[in-house]
DNA sequence: TAGATTGTTAATCGATTAACAATC
DNA sequence: TAGATTGTTAATCGATTAACAATC
């Protein structure tokens, strides 16, 4: 089904379309038309039509988009309907946090485990989900299909972590680490969530304010 | 100093650049070429070139750049040896995680205050900064220079604040929650980091490989 | 039918890559 | 000096925007 070469911009403002979709659609708006929803956007027409055009004809000419037929479809594209098995490694601030904040359910992934090492957690439940010890975490994975692991573990051991999930049979990484996976780059799939990135990018845009 | 027409693309890189840098700084290397740079990062040895000469010049012809000079070139670019003052808004687990996992000290921004509206944590300190109530955040911002507030709070609450706190004066908005946030965008800088975007992109990703 | 808006092709713009003279 | 590698201009490639015939 997956048509080739579509581009990585593409991709990554699929997620927005859905937002302000479910926004108008939560407001009782029942069609939307290119144009209208580039005002809403900041984007141009072209380009939204341009987007969907890569995977479909979805609108009718002449009367614009069904906004809950449109969104079903981006929901389809992005996997939103099918079920990804998921663990967590590392129940930290972080980890605990994403496990008890993050709303998993409202996502396309299951999240069936979650690993560490700290003695006083293990074996127990986080957010109804069970703990075990990482050093568990090959057996699990053969075990188990385990479609992605959500990194949320200290910086120094990421690498190796990656590297032996990956090894194991993981195909995605949502990596919360602050570091580059490299070593578990061999087809793998890698989403970052680099905080300190982000953080730096609006530090850049203060200065340039000031100027 | 600040440059006009800088795209973002270019300053998106940046942070990769300063995290291979540390890298391969604390490898103890002292120089690098551009050709080096670009084997281990994935990128061209062009585009590298290309992107730092948006800021100057910092290396030598036929020899490279120094390693630790150009990586305090691009902090600088950055505004990381400025001090950005930020206040966060929201001592949710979210809130809280960032407050004791995030290294802020690493970082440009310094952490003078904490908001929220529970009263079982107003008045007391998280991770050593004193929590005030939100109410009272106007005061607060007239009252103390705040360069950035980082919210971390319940979406639907989202908005409403992030226009309170651009109206009392804050530039900038490290966006946590997963709201657009339309109504502070006159002039003001927003970041956002939003998980389930990364998340469905890697869902999609994930369903591309199943293909 | 007339008006509106799509899907899609063509034109433009910007970003990446290649090439190379300058220079350390 | 000869070799290496930059800074920078030119060429290419891809993404965005514009235009418009098709069509609801």
């Amino acid at each position: 089904m997956a048509k080739v070469n579509i581009s990585d911009n593409v991709i990554n403002r699929l997620p927005r379309y859905i937002r302000y979709l479910d926004s108008i659609l939560s407001a009782g708006v029942e069609r939307v038309s290119s144009a209208e929803l580039s005002r809403r956007m900041g984007l141009t027409a072209s380009q939204i039509r341009q987007d969907l055009n890569c995977f479909g004809a979805f609108g009718q000419p002449g009367y614009g988009y069904k906004v809950s037929e449109l969104r079903q479809h981006i929901a389809e594209i992005l996997g939103m309907n099918t079920t990804h098995t998921a663990i967590l490694v590392g129940a930290g601030n972080l980890g605990q946090a994403l496990l008890s904040n993050f709303r998993f359910g409202n996502s396309s992934f299951s999240l069936i485990a979650v690993f560490d090492v700290d003695p006083a957690i293990v074996g127990k439940t986080v957010s109804g989900i069970p703990v075990y010890h990482s050093d568990d975490i090959e057996k699990f994975i053969q075990g188990s299909k385990v479609d992605a692991a959500i990194l949320t573990l200290p910086g120094y051991v990421a690498n190796a972590m990656a590297e032996r999930v990956t090894n194991a049979g993981v195909k995605g990484i949502w990596n919360f680490t602050n570091e580059e996976l490299p070593s578990a780059a061999k087809g793998s799939i890698i989403e970052n969530v680099h905080f300190s990135d982000s953080l730096q990018v609006l530090s850049y845009h203060l200065m340039e304010s000031k100027n």
